[in-house]
DNA sequence: ATAAAGTGCTATAATTTGTCAAGTGATGAA
DNA sequence: TTCATCACTTGACAAATTATAGCACTTTAT
């Protein structure tokens, strides 16, 4: 559908981001790096499969970096590149949205150093 | 999947973001109101079937309104609702960071009146 | 009048996508 | 040894999205 009908950015960016998980995995790792189990319970509970297609497809455009740190006792980190940091922007107008309009309690999950009065 | 952890806006924002079509959609209403078909066609080529559930979902969440202009040669419009309207920003950024990282070319598709210096 | 194309949808089936559960080979803790 | 963890892979399955067709009607062209 829509191969390339004349090749636009903003809808090219729009179609990265609408995958499932991507901007979930973004938001984690904008926090600092994680593995790969780590992420997966991070974004919410992304199963493995799902989980490493997405990261593939984000390292290739290059929005994060994938680390191995040992290879036989398998320990991998993903990182953002600055193409995914810069995604922070993006992030925070989505959480300024969200706040003002789905905001229904005291939001009690900030990730990126944002503190909110709970209680 | 994560059925309710703690509530986050952000998260539900994601969430609400991330269906496929969703941010195509409000992009091509920012633009002003479409008819149902013209919006299908705006967004890309979505299809009937899905296009009827994300703009049922998006009318309940208050993102747009769906006004029957006439109802015997069917006429309808779909408008963003001020909820709607404030995804500007999030469209914004997601612009400028798919104009940053993603441009590979002279960019062909400008909607919001944003005319950018590609040259 | 007839044909073709457009309006806003709905129904059905087929394909694509995402999910779950389990397994792999290696290490560390008990 | 057994369980747990790590980063995945595989295969069966469910859910979402798709193409295609059609409805009841208007408009435009012939």
């Amino acid at each position: 559908m829509n191969t390339e009908r004349e090749y636009c950015p903003v809808h090219e960016a729009i179609q990265v981001l609408q995958e499932k998980w991507t901007m979930h995995i973004v938001r984690a790792l904008l926090d600092g790096p994680l593995g790969f189990n780590e992420l997966g319970r991070a974004v919410g509970g992304c199963n493995p499969a799902t989980l490493k297609v997405r990261l593939d497809h984000l390292e290739e455009l290059g929005i994060l970096t994938r680390t191995v740190h040992s290879q036989m006792p398998p320990r991998t980190s993903y990182e953002l590149a600055p193409a995914g940091v810069d995604l922070q922007h993006v992030i925070d107008a989505i959480d300024g949205w969200g706040r003002q309009h789905l905001d229904r309690q005291g939001a009690a999950c900030d990730e990126e150093g944002e503190k909110v009065a709970v209680g």
